[in-house]
DNA sequence: AGCGGGATTTTCT
DNA sequence: GAAAATCCCGCTT
């Protein structure tokens, strides 16, 4: 486990896309979903669409803390959305977690969040309620049920694409959305209902 | 298939 | 009091 907080410890902008292939584990009441993340975002206190930019608040200060544990924050009167904290206590910097692919328990998924198709957990105010997250897991150890990420192996530098961030006004110029090349998760602008 | 607007509440100015 | 790291629905093309 040690490894991963290494891992974790880098700059954001390193660090994101390395988590592309790992996965989320989530305990519900004994059953378990496993989810592997397909699409992330970079955020640092440099970064002027950060939550962190000016400083730290009651908010965000989770983004302020060690590596390895979870920012969780609600929006648009109707929406959580689920980070992954990176770099050294005092930085503020955080990976948000944009689209998952479920691997085994997709049925709690569903019952969770039900809608057909890809649309269980393809951004990420959705794949927050499929995986039942929160702002009580605010602060969360992810090495630590009931949710803990997974390390997998670095995936091939060229089934990684990288692009502008989604639904934000400022610093539109940095490519630090990741996502892997042709996966179904991946956010679209209006997905189809098969 | 694409665009536009409403929902709804927390947080910061 | 305004904006927000979003989603969903309905209308238009």
């Amino acid at each position: 486990m040690q490894q991963l907080v290494d891992l974790l410890s880098g700059a954001a902008c390193d660090v994101t896309p390395r988590l592309l292939g790992c996965s989320l584990r989530r305990t519900i009441n004994g059953q378990t979903i496993l989810a592997k993340i397909v699409e992330v975002e970079a955020y640092n206190q440099t970064d002027a669409a950060s939550h962190s930019f000016k400083g730290k608040t009651t908010r965000n200060e989770v983004m302020f803390g060690p590596a390895g544990h979870l920012y969780v924050y609600f929006t648009y009167g109707m929406h959580y959305c689920c980070n992954i904290v990176t770099g050294v206590t005092g930085e503020g910097s955080a990976v948000l977690i944009r689209a998952v692919e479920p691997l085994n328990g997709e049925d709690l998924m569903r019952s969770l969040r039900p809608v057909a198709g890809v649309q269980v957990s393809n951004g990420p105010a959705k794949l927050c309620q499929a995986l039942s997250v929160d702002t009580s897991m605010n602060g969360h150890d992810i090495t630590q049920p009931p949710l803990e990420l997974i390390l997998a192996p670095k995936i091939p530098e060229d089934s990684i694409v990288s692009t502008p961030r989604i639904g934000i006004s400022r610093a539109k110029d940095l490519l630090w959305r990741f996502y892997i090349k042709d996966n179904p998760y991946v956010t679209s602008v209006r997905n189809i209902t098969k």
